[in-house]
RNA sequence: GCCGGCGUAGCUCAGUGGUAGAGCAACGGUUUCGUAAACCGUAGGUCGGUGGUUCAAUCCCACUCGCCGGCUCCA
């Protein structure tokens, strides 16, 4: 007998050989989902699994991540027959669930085209209604072999030759056989909703020496309402485009002349950009942090020393030529700093040291990578650098984060999930170092009530590091934040401080950004915001609208008043109907409008309409005022530290 | 960089092997009109660039520049 224990902790005994689904029957399903797989343990295995020894036993729905995956990788299976009862050639590399969907990636003679694409999803849905089971097969290497080489599958060949495992598993689904780890849905029929979304190009395992692929994109859901739900997430995510929106708010723009990848800010996104740095550069003063600036180019020596032109120089300008000295244009901050740092002895008094630099660097990334905003070439780090005692970093650390947290509030994000990434297998600085390292990164994490999912091995070879990804408003999410610590930049550069005994003692650096890059970070402010800038970032926060040329002197009036009390105001004195005039400001998602005619000019009144609310009512200026000013000291409520599911 | 797609007026787009159009914007004029587009007119493009095929190319070909979708989520 064994011991079965559900998600409710109640449990029931089995003969052992009994499968994951009769021990999970008579399991009741939330939301009405069909059981799609199990997890035992912690794993998610098929139903037909035979269970032998007590296991946690949990079902496996949509609603959650792992059942996402089945359901996903059964998806790509459906994909996967489908393109090759069309294409009967298309050869099968891999094809895993992702975040969001799945893809299959194909060796094909040529690229499918949009009508290949309908073919295909033709084929899906007949797949789904004939409800072909799933069937695994187990079969040892020397078996599997000669039935992926009889069907002229050479990736599969190749993967089943590098799977350490002697023993390999396969699914079938109707007369398609697919060497794979599963685990998989019971039966092709369980999938609700399919769309095939694109293709793409892929290198076989991601390595530009070998073939390209064609990639399939494809997502499923279990009902036709979910799909059409994330359809339009989609589409509405490509609407609000920030390279769309940026062009027809006029805030920044790339040119040809100037070369891709390289921004020019114009009035509008140039006022959004200066508002940002601004309170960034208050609240880090605010913070003890003291501001610092560096050149955009230092002698190509300083890069050697700090070792990134062994490491980075892929993606480093080449040097540049000053009489005899090579001079290097900086991809990144750190040396400046450092060299700073040494400029004079320290003491363990004067530690920790909090020097921050809204810093442009300039990094040679592929032509093809190039993104809007989120991907450039020339962008400027919100950096900062923290030298302190090794004592000191748990509570540097906490606050960091604290300090992340509040700042991204500001900008409207509620929504984190933190990342700690741990000493990968080549790494600088000894084992005890990256322990204690690991250790105050965590403790500061536990002391802010931060819950976090662990990356092993996934720090940089200098020190481990917290990741924060915020989420937007459609769902989507961003890494912008980091906390790296450094134990090689100190070790390069032999920094030191003063201790108490009198002997010099190697400080700990922290690079860190809470924007990340300022570029990117604009640009998925846009995204999020729809381009709507709350008012303590619009460009322009209130127009004035004339209704005819008699207003044009009490507007004015209003607009210097305005201006007094620092707002940013503009007026709309030309002969055009209101009408225009409005629609102009909402498109231009101005925050605020303000109405005069004669009858607001005869009783000293403003009529305020509010950005895609309208009329707000008729009101002295004053009020009106007081509102604004109130809406704006809202949006500096920064609140603690989140806590995360 | 690689694969695929695209590149026509400031913007959004139509179009053809015989040297190009629309709407909006701009400019000029008329209109002074109360909460999301008044009306009339004018001007504006060597059809991304270079070379080639052709009697003739914006349209075909090659190269080049740029843009878009992807390219370390490893059965």
């Amino acid at each position: 007998m064994i011991e079965v224990t559900y998600p409710d902790k109640s449990r029931r005994s089995y003969e052992s050989g009994v499968t994951a689904f009769e021990a999970i029957a008579g399991y009741t399903l939330p939301n009405n989902r069909t059981l799609l797989a199990a997890e035992a343990d912690g794993i998610a295995v098929d139903l037909s699994t035979v269970l032998t020894s007590n296991v946690s036993l949990k079902p496996l729905t949509f609603d959650s991540k792992l059942g996402k995956e089945v359901y996903w990788h059964t998806s790509a299976h459906i994909l996967a027959q489908a393109v090759q009862t069309v294409f009967p050639l298309a050869k099968l590399a891999i094809g895993p669930p992702i975040d969001a969907g799945f893809y299959y990636d194909f060796g094909f003679d040529r690229a499918f085209t949009p009508e290949d694409l309908n073919r295909i999803e033709e084929e899906v849905h007949s797949i789904v209604k004939a409800d072909y089971p799933l069937e695994r097969i187990e079969s040892s290497q020397e078996g599997a072999i000669p039935l992926f080489q009889e069907r002229d599958e050479s990736y599969k060949v190749e993967i089943i030759k590098a799977i350490a495992d002697p023993s390999v598993s396969m699914y079938r689904q109707g007369n398609f056989i697919d060497l794979c780890r599963g685990p998989h849905m019971t039966s092709t029929g369980q999938i609700g909703a399919f769309k095939v979304l694109s293709v793409a190009g892929a290198y076989w395992r991601g390595d530009k020496q070998n073939p390209m692929l064609q990639r399939i994109y494809g997502i499923s859901f279990p009902t036709q309402e979910e799909l059409d739900q994330h359809l339009l997430l989609l589409e509405e995510a490509k609407r609000r485009d920030h390279r769309k929106i940026g062009k027809e708010l006029d805030l920044f723009s790339v040119s040809e002349e100037t070369g891709s990848g390289l921004i020019l800010w114009h009035p509008k996104g140039a006022m959004v950009r200066h508002l940002i740095e601004t309170f960034w550069r208050e609240q880090h003063i605010e913070r003890g942090y003291e501001l610092v600036y560096s050149p955009h180019i230092a002698r190509l020596d300083l890069w050697k020393q700090s070792g990134h032109l062994d490491f980075y120089h892929e993606s480093m300008f080449s040097p540049i030529s000053a009489e005899d000295n090579p001079y290097q244009l900086k991809p990144m901050n750190c040396p400046f700093h450092i060299v700073i740092y040494k400029s004079r002895l320290r003491s363990y008094r004067d530690l920790p040291l909090r020097w921050a630099e809204l810093g442009t660097v300039y990094r040679r990334e592929l032509s093809g990578v190039l993104e809007g905003l989120k991907r450039v070439r020339g962008f400027t780090q919100d950096d900062a650098h923290i030298f302190c005692r090794p004592e000191q970093l748990a509570e540097e650390v906490a606050d960091i984060l604290k300090f992340t947290f509040s700042t991204l509030r500001r900008f409207g994000f509620e929504d984190f999930e933190i990342f700690l990434s741990t000493r990968p297998d080549h790494a600088v600085g000894s084992a005890e170092d990256w322990q204690h390292a690991t250790d105050a990164l965590k403790s500061a994490l536990h002391a802010l009530k931060v819950s976090y999912t662990i990356d092993p091995g996934e720090g940089a070879f200098y020190g481990p590091k917290i990741d924060i990804q915020i989420r937007d408003v459609l769902e989507r999410s961003w890494q912008c934040s980091t906390i790296q610590l450094d134990f090689n930049l100190p070790q390069r550069f032999e920094l030191a401080f003063t201790g108490p005994d009198g002997k010099p003692h190697q400080p700990i650096m922290i690079h860190r950004a809470i924007f990340g890059s300022l570029e990117r970070f604009i640009g998925v402010l846009i995204e999020h915001f729809d381009g709507a800038f709350p008012a303590w970032l619009a460009p322009v926060q209130v127009k004035v609208l004339t209704l005819g040329e008699t207003q044009s002197s009490y507007a004015s009036n209003i607009i210097v008043e305005l201006k007094q009390h620092g707002f940013r105001a503009e007026a709309d004195l030309r002969s055009e109907k209101i009408n225009l005039k409005i629609r102009e400001a909402e498109t231009a998602k101005v925050p605020y409008m303000i109405i005069v005619g004669d009858k607001e000019v005869a009783a000293s009144t403003v009529s305020v309409r509010k950005r895609k609310e309208g009329q707000a009512g008729t009101m002295k200026l004053v009020p009106f005022i007081k509102m604004l000013t109130a809406e704006i000291l809202e949006y500096s409520s920064a609140s603690p530290a989140p806590t995360q599911s």
